[in-house]
DNA sequence: TCTGAAGGCGCC
DNA sequence: AAAGGGCGCCTTCAGA
């Protein structure tokens, strides 16, 4: 494979054959080059197995797709060309890979960039993103998202490298013991699931009744007397009969078993160590997603079964009440922030007379970033309108642009996927297809009202990690990753570092200080708070 | 027999 | 008690 350097003027220092990847890497490291690359798992996990780590990259690939869509480089040649290879989604990781064969890898400073040429030349690709952030009226705003974007990458590949800490012995005492013991037989239900299954049954007089199918289910149940529509467990919980409560207990015991039982745990935990593929950016808000494995949705009842290795600890770590300061902070609403700065904001709002409890409060905001419009969330917005219109009217306004298909954009530019069509408002004849088109237009209101702070969360989060990252490999810049602290889950506004005992109360300290450069990276001087709860345990299940 | 939609539910 | 945003995964079920 080829690398190319560049140096500060922006001049091409060299073109190079790399034979050694790793010892490569490893003799270049010591200058913090940034490593540009297509695709930052493609390259780091070999990387990683090698026992390499490197401090900074630029993922082409992730970094494109904001560009593509930013609001801040539409008139940027790279929004403006043909969709090409480079808008291709994210390669699945699969098992960690043999090094790549083919394809470029760069080294960068800062450089200006000369024209591109070949589409799929990453070398031109680079040149094309630098002369659109170049040209952009917030070049520094976006430059520290697609930082924050490419240390996630990197991030994510050594999380999946570190793996969960997962005891499958503790997992499945927690199945055991809600479920009964496992099955002779792959399929075979519990013995504990089949005892509450048989009971619904017979209280349904029911006795071929498939719980796992709604049609089969809503038919006994009508036959039962029991007239509700779906079967979901908030609608039967409204029932009043002997089979409701095992009923339910049986759909919770088999979520249990369907999605983390033992055969999650066959498929996905080995070594001791439960290793997702994360996919940064996976969401249109800038959220990560995950394939396979569905860590993003770790039950609650089984984070008993992450545990510390012997003589380490998890430091859990959860921003509070994120989004709302989010949307505070980016509105500059100077009574919102206030509410946030004493600890809790929502008792900072019931505390300004805005509203009357916390509950209130609570139900409120939320309502005004998710766009209710009935119940008490739509009932309380008035109130909570008058009391903080900068950040009401912040929201209003995303709504409001993304119901006539407008982009709306985050803090640091991440931009909303093209709207919908909102002309066909105007020339549809048919009443009912123009209900669905007013439908339709305030349903992706609610999508872009909630964007802009749900994405902006994400940024947050993202500048977290990479300074929890920065500050953890101070600890820790001699070994190799897993022989000190190191981030081994994230889930939104939540993160999760494993550290040998001794150094768990300093990184808890890592975490705060993190929290304070995130907050000043999205939002300079303002003050707003973003507090985090930390908790130092020996298993996830204690945390909260 | 395979595939995709729908119903449902876990997380934030 | 229920309603608003973002996801992924499991099961059933209808259609090709």
């Amino acid at each position: 494979m080829r690398a190319t350097s560049f140096g500060d003027s922006g001049a091409v220092i060299g073109v190079e054959q790399v034979d050694d990847l790793a010892a490569f890497v490893v003799a270049r490291e010591t200058g913090h080059p940034r490593w540009v690359w297509d695709d930052t798992s493609r390259w780091y996990a070999p990387l990683l197995a090698a026992g390499v780590r490197v401090d900074r990259c630029f993922d082409l690939r992730l970094c494109h797709a904001i560009l593509r869509s930013s609001s801040l480089t539409s008139d940027s040649r790279l929004a403006r060309s043909r969709r090409g290879l480079w808008d291709a989604p994210a390669p699945a990781a699969g098992p960690v890979a043999a090094a790549p064969s083919h394809s470029a890898l760069f080294e960068w400073d800062q450089v200006a960039a000369p024209a591109p040429s070949v589409e799929s030349d990453p070398v031109a690709e680079f040149e094309l993103q630098r002369s659109a952030v170049a040209g952009c009226p917030e070049p520094s705003r976006l430059g520290r998202l697609l930082a924050a974007e490419s240390v996630g990458a990197l991030i994510a590949a050594e999380m999946r490298f570190a793996g969960l800490p997962w005891s499958a012995g503790r997992h499945d005492a927690i199945l055991s013991a809600s479920l009964g013991p496992r099955p002779a037989v792959d399929g075979a239900r519990p013995a504990k699931l089949q005892a509450v299954l048989d009971i619904v049954r017979q209280r349904l007089e029911s006795p071929e009744l498939n719980p796992d199918s709604p049609a089969d289910l809503l038919r006994a149940l009508g036959l039962a007397g029991l007239m509700v529509t779906s079967t979901r467990s908030w609608e039967l919980a409204t029932l009043k009969h002997p089979a409701i409560p095992p009923l339910l207990e049986y759909k919770k015991l088999s979520r249990l078993l369907s999605s983390n039982g033992w055969a999650w745990l066959d498929n996905w935990v080995a070594g001791g160590r439960f290793r997702p593929d994360y996919v940064p950016g996976g969401a249109a808000t800038g959220r990560w997603a995950t394939s396979g494995g569905g860590a993003l949705q770790l039950p609650k009842n089984i984070r008993g079964a992450v545990v510390a290795d012997e003589g380490w600890k998890l430091v859990v770590a959860d921003a509070s009440q994120l989004e709302p300061r989010i949307l505070a902070a980016m509105a500059v609403d100077r009574g919102m922030i206030e509410a946030g700065s004493a600890g809790d904001l929502y008792a900072g709002i019931v505390a300004s007379g805005a509203l009357e409890t916390r509950d209130q409060a609570k139900v409120a905001m939320l309502g005004a970033m998710y766009g209710a419009t009935t119940g008490e969330g739509g009932r309380l917005m008035p109130a909570l309108t008058r009391a903080y219109p900068r950040a009401i009217g912040m929201v209003e306004n995303a709504a409001r642009a993304g119901e006539r298909g407008e982009v709306v954009t985050t803090r640091l530019g991440r931009s909303s996927p093209p709207g919908h069509d909102s002309g066909t408002w105007n020339e549809t004849v048919s009443s009912a297809e123009a209900a669905r088109a007013r439908d339709r237009g305030r349903a992706w209101g609610r999508f872009t009202r909630n964007f802009i702070v749900q994405g902006t969360a994400a940024e947050w989060a993202l500048c977290w990690m990479g300074s929890i990252r920065r500050r953890l490999h101070e600890l820790n810049d001699a070994g190799a990753l897993v022989d000190g602290p190191h981030l081994v889950f994230f889930l939104h506004d939540e993160v999760v570092v494993h550290a040998p005992a001794d150094l768990a109360v300093q990184v808890a300290g890592v975490i705060s200080d993190a929290a304070v450069d995130a907050g000043r990276l999205l939002f300079g001087q303002l003050p707003a708070q973003f507090p985090v709860t930390i908790a130092i345990v020996d298993n996830y299940g204690q945390a909260k």
